[in-house]
RNA sequence: GCCCUGGUAGUGUAGCGGCCUAUCAUGAAGCCCUGUCGAGGCUUCGACUCGGAUUCGAAUUCCGACCAGGGCGCCA
């Protein structure tokens, strides 16, 4: 028979009706004579019940009760039966389809299975295998519902953003996944030309240029949910291969390009939730998020700011303050105060949080304790009471609060210091778990010098529109990052359309013309043919399912995902190709198990 | 490239120099059971990642490798 319902959709209103379920056998109960079948699919579990004595007249009880027998743990089964309400008393208030359960007419077993590695049923935290043993069996690791929902969260997500970007004219155009290499950004990853030996091509990073082209060639409204890959190192949040929702405009400000993300965003919220979001988002100035969370993509949800102190402390006679300023460093505080942390952080927890502040990079961290109205510490003896009393009225210090001094040069003391914010957050328990904050963050700079080198690099990419002339002392970018959380979501800017523009900022970046011309030639040519003003962003889709649904890394919502070391323990991928491949590539591997005895053979057919 | 954490039956764990012929749960196999729902009861099966070292004795200590995860670098 075909199936007539899903396990997730019989009611009590179904009473009576002949069905045909199919499904996979989750749980069974066999009491001797009565048996249950808890049938789980997609859409939901429902009962299955052999009851004998209740069967009609005439039916091959024998052939039912073997067939059952044949029925291990996940096999999938098709079971004809009649819907019929629950013995008073042993209804399931947990279970949608809980009211009722099907008396099984008749059973086969479509295809039977092996005992599953590991325990598919919804069941108490912290009973999943390793992850490596979800992985090499994902297609069963997805049959379990905390997957299966989200898979469907994703799958929604994205509709939505389609769904809203068609209803805004955007057209969704796919764009090359056999690309060519760049220089610049992340390492490509790399495919090989057959019929031009020697030659490659590169997956992209992202569609970058050619949503850029698209502008060129008046779509005016692009987006696309692009695969993008990245050759580096993975993180819980980076994958070898991503998935960013990405679009372009034409004829727009920021302004216009954060109202339509907000738009996209909201409709998403309403669709998923159905409330309201709060727009426009909030925005920070990189300098800002910096100087008052260590971050430039910090998590607002909670205190523990910081505040400058350069200027209280730059005539304490404290040595080590006093050498970090005269290179131009910077002191800045953060007040642990006393109701959130003063009576949980003790002496040991300080000792803890000093090692905590050298290991990610500070030189040390000051701590300073008010105590009757005194602060205290092991270093107050090198502060004028003066200077002291300053740091109180700056730091806003009351009875029993700590204070936590870093110093250092400006960036990586600031980001050290919001890797120590974001620790004492977690161990107070300060971070708020339901609430989503969107902000934008901007007013970046357009380059980044290099401390060890010198050499100019972009703080986003080289297409980023400057603000203002590339040989002031400070250079700003049209650009701004959507952040959620504490997480990056994604970046936008408006983009440079003006040749000459384009010229510059690769110059500036070190490039001579030589070298423009052969790594973006065909790009610098594009603007010159009317290439209208116009800018984009692209949003990481892994992420914002992930933040959305608590999950820790983005792995929990990717079918697919590969392993912290790249590979994927479902295929086996990465894996050697053939050698005959390889030779029809002209390619020789220099890596394993490669021996100088083909070597010279290669030798001697040249 | 570097740092941190971990690796015990199919799965999740306890044990952390001799009480280990290694705990418990789950699972699998078999039997019993007519209202369960992660059913229950009984029986059986099944493991110390690998290689060195220390020791009278190593799952346990040390060194190395491998594997997994987290982080730094990297990710314009």
């Amino acid at each position: 028979m075909r199936r007539t319902n899903t396990c997730g959709d019989l009611r009590a209103e179904d009473l009576g009706k002949k069905v045909c379920l199919q499904g996979w056998v989750r749980f069974s109960r066999d009491h001797g004579g009565v048996a249950f079948i808890d049938l789980a699919d997609r859409y939901g579990i429902t009962q299955i019940v052999f009851d004998p004595e209740d069967l009609p007249e005439g039916t091959d009880i024998a052939r039912i009760s073997d067939t059952m027998r044949t029925f291990t743990r996940e096999s999938v089964v098709s079971i004809d039966g009649v819907v019929r309400k629950r013995v008073e008393g042993t209804e399931d208030g947990r279970n949608p389809t809980g009211e009722i359960e099907v008396l099984i007419t008749d059973a086969e077993l479509l295809n039977r299975s092996a005992a599953p590695p590991f325990e598919l049923g919804d069941q108490k935290e912290g009973v999943l295998p390793n992850e490596d043993v979800r992985m090499k069996y994902r297609y069963l690791d997805l049959r379990r519902t905390e997957m299966i929902q989200a898979m469907e969260f994703r799958s929604r997500l994205v509709h939505l953003a389609r769904q809203y970007l068609d209803q805004n004219g955007f057209l969704e155009i796919e764009t090359p996944i056999l690309g060519r290499s760049t220089p610049e950004g992340a390492r490509d990853y790399v495919v090989p030309s057959r019929v031009h030996p020697g030659m490659f091509y590169a997956l992209p990073q992202s569609p970058q240029q050619f949503k850029q082209m698209l502008m060129v060639a008046s779509m005016d409204r692009y987006y696309q949910v692009a695969r993008c890959f990245r050759d580096e190192d993975s993180r819980k949040d980076r994958q070898p291969e991503f998935t960013q929702l990405d679009l372009e405009m034409s004829f727009v400000d920021m302004e216009d390009l954060q109202e339509m993300m907000e738009g996209m965003v909201s409709h998403i919220w309403k669709g998923i939730y159905g409330k309201d979001l709060q727009t426009p988002f909030p925005h920070i100035a990189y300098r800002d998020a910096m100087e008052r969370f260590g971050s430039d993509k910090p998590d607002m949800r909670y205190g523990l700011e910081f505040v400058k102190l350069t200027d209280v402390v730059r005539d304490a006679p404290y040595k080590i303050f006093q050498n970090i300023l005269a290179e131009g460093g910077i002191v800045a505080g953060m007040n642990l105060k006393a109701d959130i942390a003063g009576d949980k952080v003790g002496r040991n927890d300080v000792d803890r949080y000093i090692n905590y502040a050298k290991k990610v990079g500070l030189g040390g961290l000051t701590w300073m304790r008010c105590v009757n109205g005194q602060l205290e510490s092991n270093i107050v003896k090198y502060f004028t009471p003066e200077i002291l009393e300053n740091i109180k009225t700056a730091m806003g210090v009351e009875e029993g609060d700590l204070l936590f001094i870093v110093a250092g040069p400006w960036k990586a003391t600031y980001e050290s210091a919001g890797f120590l914010r974001k620790k004492i957050a977690e161990d107070l328990g300060i971070v708020p778990e339901d609430e989503f904050q969107f902000f934008w963050m901007d007013q970046c700079p357009m380059f980044e010098i290099d401390p060890v080198s010198g050499k100019y690099d972009a703080f986003h990419h080289p297409f980023v529109l400057p603000q203002n002339d590339l040989d002031d002392e400070y250079v700003g970018g049209a650009c701004f990052d959507l952040c959620l959380n504490g997480n990056e979501l994604g970046s936008g800017s408006l983009r440079i359309h003006n040749v000459d523009m384009q010229k510059a900022v690769f110059r500036k970046l070190g490039m001579d013309d030589e070298r423009i011309e052969r790594s973006f030639g065909y790009f610098v040519e594009m603007l010159s043919y009317g290439a209208p003003p116009h800018g984009g962003i692209a949003i990481g889709i892994d992420r914002l399912c992930a933040i959305l649904l608590g999950k820790d890394t983005i792995r929990e919502v990717i079918a697919f995902p590969k392993n912290k070391r790249a590979m994927s323990l479902l295929d086996g991928s990465p894996s050697k190709i053939d050698d005959d491949k390889l030779e029809e590539l002209q390619i020789i591997s220099l890596a394993g198990d490669f021996d100088l005895g083909d070597f010279d053979e290669i030798e001697e057919i040249e």
